[in-house]
RNA sequence: CGGAGUGUAGCGCAGCCUGGUAGCGCGUCUGCUUUGGGAGCAGAAUGUCGGGGGUUCGAAUCCCUCCACUCCGACCA
């Protein structure tokens, strides 16, 4: 490729509302460019990489046995009013209607139309196990898009859907797709983890989540050192602690603290640690069946602690999606004020942290403004109707797999794959025959990748001051020819022209940089900044001597080939 | 949704407080010189100062209002 018919439209300086290293370089080097919060314009040179990653995905999928397929992004309402979805995505679903005025949403996801295009397809036991997979725009409405294409509205995504007669049979398939994304992210370059992840709204059994580590990433996953073991931390269990020691048979002293709220305020003021005092938070109840109302729920943890939403969620009296309880509501039920209160005499469910569940001697809110109980214990003064793990695990923790302990590093999840079981097939009765000849509802799996987001994941993992350094798998270009005074050397020109040549037809993606004035050092600083992997300077001085310049992005500084086998010197170092 | 900001040339920004001809750097275009790490000189083009309303002789500047975007939080595959 010629750099004057292939737009290279980098920046010196880079936009302001850019915070993370892999945003400011994709729009320094002009791969993208915002047309609106979270919808982006792929440049030239960012679909090249792009479409790199894509292409390894498709290897990778017909690999593992799954064909493409293509379905809309718009879908139809009625497939999710179905799947009883339409009333469970909140505004993050695009909904409008067409010119008949029936209902349609932009997909964020396509379990709907897949267990819809296969329950028409496939009728027999003897046509499963079926995976099917596309590369396709999803749109949604996300609350808050940044870091560029990271989290954006719109994106590209690779997802697949598998079918099966059982359980069994998808669990093969699982450990399929599961090995086919460990090798999609070890040829495209990335350190990566497979870890155990929730399921969330999408639902169904076992899933793991693949995650790029990287400080900009938002998610916590735990490691433990002493295992294999990594999960996210919403799902991550937070294991009972020994019991903390005796409990003082005096009763609970009540002592003031005016204006300390927040367990930090309470900490100083009454010189004790954190993890000594139990933290009550109030969330709404599963609403009665009968009169719509909704209880309170207590959820006691250790000050030092965080709650684990999604692990409280899960509680059968806790309302979905969580909601805390108003501060009016709080002080109607319990006469305090947050900032006071305490698991003392509530008349609601209490539900008790493994880890707050086990101390002794605690100090807790009063539910009296202003005060909190000093030596409160389980059983005397205060009491929870039962215990669960509902805390987010923290480094150190003894690991839930039974060997290390837990460290905590940040993670950018670029897939996720699940074990859906029934959730959609039945609830759209998608069946097959089986070979009794009777209907039977077929088992799903569901495999997505967050196309977009790898090219950044990979930008986060790869770059330096000067720009990005791109794995060679997918580099937009891998080679660099510079030339030096191009418009008055002829030999100069000669030589670049053969070597883009040669490389072309061995197949290598070559930019020539053929700017017949361009400056030497504006065009070095573009290709580090675009990344190029291998860069060749090509002059008279060299050429006087039979040697051409070579410098590998990653190299400090360069080294000389020779000039006539220049092309097989290159191959090899683009090979090795 | 709560909090905090920002909208002035393609990009980065100043000007606003204290109203009076629309500015700077980078980039772009032309010419000459230069050419081994983002050149120099000379010249040029580019703005509904986010939109609408108001105050005023006069508004980028003051007031009202709407919109967009960003950051933090909440939330979310």
């Amino acid at each position: 490729m010629r750099a004057t018919q292939f737009l290279i439209a980098t920046q010196k300086e880079t936009p302001s509302d850019a915070v993370v290293i892999s945003h400011k370089l994709m729009l320094r080097a002009g791969m993208i460019r915002k047309l609106s919060s979270g919808l982006y314009c792929w440049l030239p040179l960012g679909l090249k990489v792009l479409r790199k990653v894509e292409a390894i995905i498709r290897q990778e999928m017909e690999n593992a046995g799954a064909q493409e397929v293509l379905m809309p992004v718009v879908q139809p309402a009625d497939l999710w009013q179905e799947s009883g979805r339409w009333d469970q995505f909140g505004p993050e679903l695009t909904r409008f209607n067409d010119r008949h005025d029936n209902g349609f949403c932009l997909g964020p996801t396509h379990e709907e139309v897949i267990t819809d295009l296969v329950r028409n397809e496939l009728k027999s036991y003897k046509q499963l196990p079926a995976n099917f997979y596309q590369i396709q725009t999803k749109f949604r409405d996300e609350v808050r898009p940044r870091f560029g294409v990271m989290r954006s509205r719109e994106f590209i995504m690779k997802d697949a859907y598998s079918f099966h007669i059982d359980q069994a049979s998808l669990e093969e398939t699982y450990a399929i797709m599961h090995a086919a994304y460990c090798a999609i992210f070890n040829r495209i370059g990335l350190n990566f983890r497979p870890v155990e992840a929730d399921t969330g709204s999408i639902g169904g059994s076992g899933s793991h989540e693949f995650h790029v580590l990287a400080e900009s990433g938002e998610d916590d996953i735990a490691f433990s050192d002493g295992s294999d073991y990594a999960a996210n931390i919403e799902k991550a269990e937070a294991l009972a602690p020994a019991p903390s020691g005796e409990a003082l048979a005096d009763k609970a002293t009540e002592v003031a603290t005016p204006g300390a709220k927040s367990i930090d305020e309470v900490a100083a003021k009454l010189s004790i640690a954190p993890e000594k005092i139990v933290k009550t938070l109030f969330v709404m109840g599963t609403a009665d069946e009968e009169t719509g109302k909704q209880p309170l729920v207590a959820l006691c943890i250790r000050g030092d602690h965080t709650l684990n939403e999604v692990k409280a969620e899960k509680l059968p009296e806790v309302a979905s999606p969580l909601a805390f309880a108003s501060d009016e509501r709080v002080q109607q039920e319990t006469g305090a004020g947050v900032g006071s209160l305490g698991p003392i005499q509530l008349n609601m469910t209490v539900v008790a942290d493994r880890s707050a569940a086990a101390l002794v001697n605690f100090t807790c809110g009063a539910n009296k403004d202003g005060y909190h109980l000093n030596n409160c214990n389980w059983g005397k003064e205060a009491a929870f109707t039962r215990v669960e793990d509902l805390r987010n695990v923290v480094a150190g923790d003894p690991s839930p797999c039974g060997n290390g302990n837990i460290t905590i590093k940040r993670g950018i999840e670029v897939g996720h794959i699940f074990q859906l079981g029934d959730k959609y097939s039945k609830a759209m009765n998608a069946s097959v025959l089986d070979a009794l000849g009777k209907d039977s509802v077929m088992t799903m799996g569901c495999y997505g990748i967050g196309v977009s987001r790898v090219v950044a994941a990979a930008i986060e993992q790869n770059n330096d001051d000067a720009g990005i350094i791109w794995p060679a798998a997918i580099a937009p270009f891998n080679v660099a020819i510079v030339p030096i005074n191009l418009h008055k050397s002829e030999r100069v020109r000669k030589a670049c022209e053969q070597l883009h040549q040669q490389l072309k037809a061995q197949g290598v993606d070559v930019l020539f940089m053929d700017e017949p004035k361009a400056r030497l050092g504006s065009m070095l600083a573009d290709i580090e900044l675009i990344g190029i992997p291998h860069r060749v300077v090509i002059g008279d001085r060299g050429l006087d001597n039979n040697e051409i310049e070579y410098k590998h992005r990653r190299d400090a500084a360069s080294c000389l080939l020779n000039a006539e086998q220049l092309a097989e010197q290159l191959l090899n170092k683009i090979n090795a």
